[in-house]
DNA sequence: CTGAAAGCGCTTACAG
DNA sequence: CTGAAAGCGCTTACAG
């Protein structure tokens, strides 16, 4: 440990780094590992000093998804919670497929100081060794006793169901979204029971990926038969899919919202700029990043949560996809 | 070490779990230990290891700006290229600020086994303690030293500008990002460039955050003084930035593209949705991040890069933005 | 208040 | 082919 060269052991140079200083080293010595510090540039090595607590200060996000847009949200109001002491590390696998319990090992083999779970299957939770300090991200409807930070989608999807009522849409289609995630349960167990409040009938349902060509695939060849059932509205389970509905409703020269509404969730900044706009349930994606990333912080400190099941507002918003703009 | 429980040393472990057993492992023990590894589920410590072996095996990438969506697909390419055997950690920082020399101490304190910097400010670099391997992305016009693959920027802005003097616009206006990052500047000059040789006027250049709220806001304030030195089109560079000025000319009750044509550059997703759709510098994230992962590999490999400045092209894509659906 | 020593979990010359 | 030993850079009881 080259500070020692301050004239001090490196156990003091340990304190003073480690801010524990309180009643055991002099102020003088305080000083002038602070100097030599600040002289030679010093910074703590982050692998010893890990392997010597026996924990990093690496904070693991786990997440099905980062391509899509929503998340780059979640990302920055994580980073804004967990601030400079812990570093961000991302775990990712394409195309919405959760971690494998292998690829998790590997992660918990860094001993992370915690870990962020984003829209986990049931599955995967079952499956995740018990791995400390652990906040769960967008897990609606998922049983855990880890503290979790969640949107209220089932308020939003109710609304959306009140609102398409209000409209005079009494035979809707839905598409979901193929990954297990709870997440796309729940929104959409939460639509059908609003629409059956109304009398509303969702004629059927198919799932893509989140990914706008393979939603406007899928719209595209099942519009024929959706049409003959008397469709008059789409709801997509992403703003993502219903960006790829859109973009297929004006190859086919439907007019939307005319002969076809469609609705999305999410609702990402396209979704004001998109042609037309999309009506969308609201889902506040830098808070939830911002609240998981704070109870975290709490559970890394050794506090208990005192709200287990934080709960997010979800709103809808009404655009042009649903009604003719003024 | 719990395997040495197979009844060999450590350092017969060690080897195994390394790959090194060519010629220094007796088959027999080799099973042994592949076997008791089985049975505990053991995994690697990576801490220890990393210590061991003075490097660890996580890959940082240093962004400025993860937020844009375009950086999403530049992740999920990395991810592809350097798949199981490194884990990506990412260096973020609010709205397209470079991190700080302080903050890239700290993150090489954790002993990356490489570096991916997009997008660097020259000054960045300059302050970048020597750090091993590294490969630089997005970073035209940087002065460096360190392999990088770029976008063909100047091509796409040169193909703008044809576009838009073929049109017959003669003043346009330019809105710059407020960042120091160098691909801007690129963009920027790239495009005056060929703005000149067809006999464009650049009459105006404003700059924001990679923002869309920000973006619209600043074009409103623009727009009186733009019209009236007879601006018939606003060049962004980025999507983000023009979908802010698509907003605001709906706001306006602008029509665009007969009053007004708007570009950007990157090609989002979303910009095919939009209202009405980008016309905008096509740049593929996915291969950016694919490449300079693939580069990174090689170079931790111990191989030299034989193409030290690899070019991604760039092709203008046409839309509803500039001219008149069909 | 301070320093010598043990130990975190691994890897790698080294001697056999 | 194999194991005992040193060492990676730090932290933390522990004895003074």
């Amino acid at each position: 440990m080259v500070a020692a060269r301050a004239g001090v052991s490196t156990a003091t140079v340990s304190l003073v780094t480690n801010g524990k200083t309180a009643g055991r080293v002099s102020a003088e010595n305080i000083a002038k590992v602070q100097e030599a510090v600040a002289e030679l540039g010093y910074v703590v090595d982050g692998l010893g000093s890990s392997l010597a607590k026996g924990r990093s200060n690496i904070v693991i996000l786990v997440a099905p998804d980062v391509s899509n847009p929503f998340f780059a949200n979640v990302i920055a109001g994580v980073r804004e919670a967990i601030g400079e002491a812990y570093q961000l590390l991302l775990s990712v696998t394409d195309a919405g497929l959760t971690p494998s319990p292998a690829d998790v090992r590997n992660l918990l083999s860094l001993r992370p100081a915690g870990l962020l779970v984003d829209a986990p299957s049931a599955q995967f939770l079952a499956e995740l060794p018990s791995a400390g300090p652990m906040v769960l991200m967008d897990a609606a409807g998922v049983a855990s006793d880890a503290p979790s930070v969640n949107f209220d989608v089932a308020q939003g999807a109710g609304m959306l169901a009140d609102h398409l009522a209000s409209l005079g849409h009494r035979t809707v289609a839905y598409i979901d979204s193929v990954t297990g995630t709870e997440t796309f349960r729940v929104r959409r167990e939460a639509f059908y029971r609003g629409a059956r409040v109304h009398g509303i009938s969702v004629a059927a349902d198919v799932a893509t990926t989140i990914d706008m060509g393979a939603s406007a695939l899928a719209f595209a060849q099942a519009w024929p038969g959706w049409a003959a059932q008397g469709v008059t509205a789409v709801v997509c389970c992403t703003d993502t899919h219903a960006y790829g509905v859109l973009q297929e409703a004006r190859v086919a020269r439907l007019g939307v919202p005319q002969q076809l509404a469609v609705t999305g969730f999410d609702d990402l900044p396209f979704s004001q700029t998109s042609n037309p706009g999309l009506t969308t349930v609201h889902l506040p994606a830098n808070e939830l990043g911002r609240a998981a990333g704070q109870q975290l912080l709490r559970l890394l400190a050794g506090e208990t949560i005192p709200v287990p099941g934080l709960m997010l507002e979800s709103t809808l918003v009404v655009r042009g996809s649903t009604v003719t703009a003024s």
